[in-house]
DNA sequence: AATTTTCATTTGTCATACATTTAAAAGTCT
DNA sequence: AGACTTTTAAATGTATGACAAATGAAAATT
């Protein structure tokens, strides 16, 4: 681990913490193992203790370090865990969707051609508990004066179930990005009961057709959905663009 | 943004950085606005700058700000690039194979399934620049002597023409994820000369296909492209696995 | 033997000083 | 007046030293 103290178009914190992550990254330093104390690391890079503390905050920040304090604390290689990649992936979606890096059709359509994707092996690997699970959140959708609110969060765990039901985690974890990216916008639109009813029915042709184990009709079923999400979403990006040209 | 002093069980550089990045992330902060120096920071929160600025540090190891010195420089609402972007992808991913916390096998499905996903979108809107690209890589691929870096550094341009093709960004991203994080796996692979002449064939098919716009056979070649790799690979990870044990 | 106390180590925080960068503002020359 | 140079103020980057707080091991005590 080396860091060249002359470069000075990169701040020395940021050049000892990509020193460290590539040691981490590249499995020279391996999990639990614990990374040498603030003042030994200050010695060896030839730095201030504030600048390796600095160094330690950026890698602790990507979860790639856990610190702990007393005698026998330090800074210890993370394994990182699936709600840690979970929380990073969807901090940055939710950054590129809002900033209008990408648009609610670019996001919408990634988001159910992941799903698409997962379908395929959803209606392989289904259990019974997804299925219930499933039948469990359109019962719940079917309520009415149910909340916007509440509509949303059900949607979700009704996607979550079918995306779940693939049983490949790192799916899991990407469409998670996606479909929370898309959730501030989802929250502006007013499901009105014509809507849901619609959105409803899809989502029953979804679980029936999984049930049957029929990937294609799944997959079908999600296009459906797609384009009747985006034909909703559309208005209400319509009133957004006209409030801020007013 | 307000911080609790007194709730000892997280530290007050996290706290401050919770309470910036949800500013930030719910849009009370909009992009290229400039937070408050350190110094006003250290006030507002009442704490020193040290703090401060490792809250700070780890905002930027997220992108989620920029810092500029001199004059009117300062902390800046970062419009985050598809390139951290992609960097914060990569290395999340990495981890989480490298870790084991994911396996290979894991890895594979969920690439070749979200490149499928993409294979709908790239038969539709791919440009004769995408298909020069996949068939430049191809025939680099076919030259003799190469070496297996430079051939696996041609099989990810290849996919990468593929992805691009379908022109979602969103899917761009996530899948450079996945593909890069099987590359330390990827590279491990000696690739024969019969390997490879099996892929160049299956490449092919993908770019003739795409040429005609027949995004189901596309798919249908990723399937058998997907199973082969695993085939590949799964000889690296037996040998790995006894490495392990003996 | 069990419990308590001491102690060394390490991270967390604070305060201060100085170096470096940067762009605006002031000054200077043509 | 306009173009160039110098100054300056403000901000981040780095260094140093001090102390607080946590923590587990070792020593002391009961």
């Amino acid at each position: 681990m080396k860091i060249n103290p002359n470069d000075a178009t990169t701040d020395l914190s940021a050049q000892i913490a990509k020193a460290i992550r590539d040691a981490i990254v590249s499995g020279h330093l391996i999990m639990d193992e614990r990374l040498p104390s603030e003042s030994e690391l200050s010695d060896q890079f030839e730095v201030s203790r504030s600048t390796v503390r600095e160094a330690l905050k950026r890698l602790a920040a990507q979860s790639l370090i856990r610190t702990q304090r007393g005698a026998f604390g330090g800074a210890f290689i993370n394994r990182i865990s699936y709600e840690e990649a979970y929380g990073q992936q969807i901090t940055t979606s939710t950054l590129l969707l809002s900033m209008n890096t990408v648009s609610f059709d670019v996001a919408c359509e990634a988001r159910f051609a992941m799903e698409r994707a997962c379908a395929t092996f959803a209606a392989q690997r289904r259990t019974a508990d997804h299925l219930a699970t499933m039948r469990t959140e359109i019962q719940r959708q079917a309520q009415p004066g149910l909340s916007d609110e509440s509509w949303c969060a059900s949607d979700i765990a009704f996607h979550r179930a079918l995306v779940d039901a693939a049983q490949n985690p790192i799916m899991s974890y990407q469409l998670a990005g996606a479909v929370e990216a898309m959730q501030p916008l989802m929250n502006m639109i007013t499901f009105t009961a014509r809507n849901r009813e619609t959105i409803i029915r899809l989502h029953s042709k979804i679980a029936d057709h999984l049930d049957n184990k029929e990937a294609e009709k799944v997959e079908e079923t999600l296009v459906n959905l797609s384009d009747y999400t985006k034909t909703l979403a559309y208005d209400v990006i319509a009133a957004k663009q006209k409030h801020k040209e007013g």
